[in-house]
DNA sequence: TTAGGTTTGG
């Protein structure tokens, strides 16, 4: 029997073995051969049968069919045997009363071309020598031009790169393999090269941490020098000449599966609305929430991760392991786990889940359409093409489900208060005081407003001092607190991280020392929302991305970019920028105003105490400080305005429009009004909702049917959900009924047309409803513009506008004024910002921005408005009011 | 044992 042979062999008995009756019977010997695993259920008995016995064979009847033996093939293809053991093919297995046969195909094993070995190791003693021929040389006496076919190296891969094609098609795999400490005791690698099928199955096997051996080698120069200057030798492994053998630690793999009757044990999983309190349950789920991995007060690392799955029911699980590598391995929400022997307890009145003996996961990539390879630390695991479908279904089903808003955004986009989650590249650190680390990142892109620099030591700063240079506009500072400093201190420059949570906000003094708002980053203390950060690795897809993204940065456009009034980002990050901007360019950047006139310029401010003295009706150009504005609350501030009576109104409460909708959902639809000249109509009936018909018409252009995303529809029978769903795939939805003679709108208290986000909705003083038929002159044209239909329709549309008090104060007296605008002044359209997180976020800082809570309002900026005077009488006595127009926010504060 | 999702001091 060959080392070769044997490692394989081992695995498989010990897998055997372990399950039922471990020191019942030996191994056989094996030979390049079908191998016949017999299996005898009632005494637990497994032998191993020489040969097929003949007495078996004449009974066909008792085997499986071509077809079962298909499926049980096809069951076990992707087992762990055969991932981590490609030499291995369990063929078939059958089963007849109580015995059990499996038939394997080993001819991998023997074969004497099989470029990878996989060699089980048990407390750190492997289980099979190396060939005694083989002689092991160190890293040091490498020579160009030496035999290495019976020399061997040994090491631990300390990187693999990601699996690539050369120009030819051929598949190509780099690891740097560093040396084991008993040679040399500083850190020495080298470069393996790997080629072919050689490439592709260590892309498989390898794991960074491995010790490997690698044997039959050649050895040559690198073409580019090392960082001393030297020339670097490199290992090129080719598939015929070269082997690596690679050490498997097996010393954790005890199957607490209960007996089966196949090599591979099948898993089952439990819904997550079906977990029993006390069960040890196997789960999939797709990521809602997570902590990345942190340090816990007791002995283990932690993790909190919340799954769900299409049963709806979130399980949060507390994860522990003393090893940080066996925690799931999760970037981001919506990557999907598949959890093994999970504990479920309750806490709380409710589920959780709890790490326990045998714990292991499998974390895959979220995205759909990606490729499903696990992130795992275990070497040896089973997967199926079972499972493979249930992450797929998992990721239709979370991309539907799991919102990933505000992780991932880039510094381009970020608001002045706000927390999200960062992907960057690390090119400077230093540690501030003991318990803040300060970590420069850059991600590509330029942050609204320029970082405020934090203060440290001369020569505490790690990294690339030109680099860092060179990015100073693109690089922001972060602070890192407490319990995230250990980690902080260990990050490599260079490497590219994702930080959780990550908070900003205004610099409280930057504005009074230069007028430019300044972004403070802090990556507080303690775990809440999943703060903390990860490293990512090289071929990660989003770290890919990013790579690509940086290299494709123009810098030297940046460097132009500079605000005049910018004066600290071009002073040296050691000092605070309050030492270098002079009393002169404060007064400058003090004077610009936060809002410019988009006309009347020619007209000379009028001071507000002057304006109190006057009559209406009159026009003035303003300047003044916000010294308070109402609504407080933006939801509170979008009114719908009439532009033809000028009423004003509240937008409707989704709530409401619910009701509405299912009370009219109960009205029957019309048959004859279904299938007409202008539109094709489809009637569908829902299940357990007492059968409610839900016509959808879909409007024809020139006689025919287009895409959905150019045809507008009408809906009878439709609720809330369903026309919110039904608006983001078609151009436009009508709510309608049916009437004697026509389809009608359906009741002007909802909205008369859903456009994408914008819900328009129509006066009901004002408008003199037309029957649907009318939009029929629309058809030639297919101009399905909201203000088009409405004139169809008979319908008056509502503005939907900014209504807000602003208390303008000058120094010479204060002044109430009403802000109603469409989207002019904060440029904003407020028809489309209660349906955009995005948008009510922008807002938000306008107002942050001119109306700086905590401040003094000597530090507020000034507004240059127009204003216009008018008479309001009421039944007791006449007042003068005062409205902003042709202003805007200025563009710098958008 | 630890943590038990729910931000902000720096």
């Amino acid at each position: 029997m060959t080392s070769k042979a044997s490692s394989g062999c081992m695995i498989l008995w010990h897998k055997l073995s372990e399950k039922r009756c471990p020191q019942q019977t030996k191994p056989p010997s094996i030979a390049s051969r079908f191998y016949f695993v017999r299996t005898d259920n009632r005494s637990n008995k497994t032998s191993y049968v020489e040969d097929f016995p003949e007495s078996e064979k004449q009974e066909p009847a008792s085997y499986p069919s071509a077809q079962a033996r298909e499926a049980a093939h096809e069951q076990n293809e992707s087992t762990d045997v055969e991932q981590r053991l490609p030499h291995f093919r369990i063929l078939w297995v059958a089963a007849r009363k109580n015995i059990v046969i499996q038939v394997i195909y080993l001819e991998l094993v023997l074969n004497a071309n099989m470029p990878v070995h996989l060699v089980k190791e048990v407390n750190g003693v492997p289980e099979v020598q190396l060939p005694s021929y083989l002689e092991e040389v160190d890293f040091r006496t490498l020579q160009l031009g030496c035999d290495y076919t019976n020399k061997f190296i040994q090491g631990t891969v300390s990187l693999i790169y990601s699996l690539t094609q050369l120009g030819d098609g051929t598949a190509f795999l780099k690891i740097i393999l560093q040396e084991k400490e008993k040679f040399h005791p500083e850190i020495n690698t080298i470069n393996i090269l790997f080629f072919g099928n050689l490439a592709e199955q260590c892309a498989k096997i390898m794991h960074q941490g491995d010790t490997i051996v690698v044997t039959g080698f050649v050895l040559e120069e690198t073409s580019s020098s090392s960082k001393h200057g030297k020339n670097c030798l490199q290992l090129k492994m080719s598939p015929n000449e070269s082997t690596a053998y690679v050490y498997v630690k097996c010393d954790t793999v005890i199957s607490e599966e209960p007996i089966c009757l196949s090599v591979t044990p099948k898993y089952t999983y439990t819904p997550l609305n079906q977990l029993k309190h006390g069960s040890i349950v196997n789960v999939y789920g797709a990521v809602k929430f997570f902590k990345p991995p942190y340090r816990s007060r007791g002995t283990d690392y932690c993790s909190v991760v919340s799954i769900m799955d299409q049963s709806n029911a979130k399980l949060t699980c507390m994860l522990f392991s003393v090893n940080l590598d066996t925690l799931p391995v999760i970037y981001k929400i919506g990557d999907i786990v598949r959890f093994h022997r999970l504990k479920i307890q309750q806490y709380k009145n409710e589920i959780q889940g709890v790490t326990t003996v045998g714990f292991s996961s499998l974390t895959f990539e979220g995205t759909l359409g990606t490729p499903v390879i696990p992130r795992t630390s275990s070497k040896i695991y089973t997967f199926t093409t079972d499972d493979q479908k249930a992450v797929e279904a998992l990721r239709i089903w979370a991309a539907n489900h799991i919102s990933s808003s505000g992780a991932l955004v880039k510094l381009s986009d970020i608001k002045a208060v706000q927390y999200f989650d960062l992907t960057c590249e690390l090119v400077g650190k230093a540690e501030v005081d003991g318990s803040s680390v300060l970590l420069k990142v850059w991600d590509g892109t330029k942050p609204p407003f320029p970082s405020w620099k934090v203060l440290f030591e001369d020569g505490s700063l790690e990294g690339d001092a030109d680099r860092i240079n060179q990015l100073q506009h693109l690089t922001v500072d972060i602070l890192v607190y407490d319990n995230h400093v250990a980690l902080a201190k260990s990050l490599e420059i260079g490497t590219f991280l994702r930080i959780y949570s990550l908070h900003t906000k205004i610099h409280p003094n930057s504005k009074k020392q230069s007028n430019i708002p300044h972004l403070e980053f802090h990556l507080h203390g303690g775990t809440c929302y999943g703060r903390g950060i990860k490293v990512l690795p090289e071929n990660n897809c989003d770290v890919e991305e990013l790579k690509r993204f940086l290299d494709s940065v123009d810098l030297a456009e940046y460097q132009q970019l500079e605000n005049v009034c910018d004066l600290d980002y071009n002073i040296s990050n050691s000092y605070s920028s309050q030492d270098f901007v002079s009393p002169c360019d404060l007064e400058r950047c003090q004077q610009l105003s936060a809002t410019v006139l988009t006309d009347h310029q020619y007209l000379e401010t009028t001071p507000l105490s002057a304006i109190l003295k006057r009559d209406a009706p009159q026009q003035y150009r303003i300047r003044a400080k916000l010294r308070n504005y109402e609504p407080q609350k933006l939801y509170q501030s979008v009114k719908l305005h009439c532009p033809k009576c000028h009423s004003l109104q509240e937008v409707p409460h989704e709530s409401d429009l619910e009701l509405l909708l299912q009370e009219a959902a109960t009205e029957q639809s019309d048959p004859k009004l279904q299938n007409t000249s202008l539109y094709d109509s489809e009637v569908w009936t829902t299940q357990n909702q007492q059968e409610r018909k839900i016509v959808i018409h879909f409007v024809k252009h020139d006689g025919i049917l287009h895409a959905p995303e150019d045809t507008l529809i009408m809906i009878e029978g439709g609720i809330l959900s369903e026309i919110y769903q039904l608006s983001k795939k078609f151009k436009g939805v009508i709510p309608v009924k049916s009437s004697q003679e026509d389809l009608i709108v359906l009741d002007l208290a909802v909205p008369f047309l859903i456009q994408g986000k914008t819900w328009h909705y129509g006066c009901k003083q004002c408008s003199k409803l037309k029957t649907m038929q009318n939009l029929n002159s629309l058809v030639k044209e297919a101009s399905w513009t909201p203000v088009c239909i409405a004139q169809a329709l008979g319908i008056v549309p509502l503005q939907y506008v900014f209504v807000m008090t602003f208390t303008l104060d000058d120094g010479t007296g204060t002044l109430k004024v009403y802000l109603m605008d469409c989207e002019n002044f904060f440029q904003i359209p407020a028809s489309e910002i209660l349906n955009s997180d995005d948008l009510q976020k922008n807002m938000e800082m306008i107002m942050y921005m001119l109306c700086p809570p905590g401040k003094k309002i000597g530090e507020y900026p000034w507004l240059e408005c127009f204003i216009k005077s008018y008479n309001v009488r009421n039944e007791v006595e006449q007042e003068i009011c005062y409205r902003i127009f042709d202003t805007v926010v200025a563009e710098d504060l958008i």
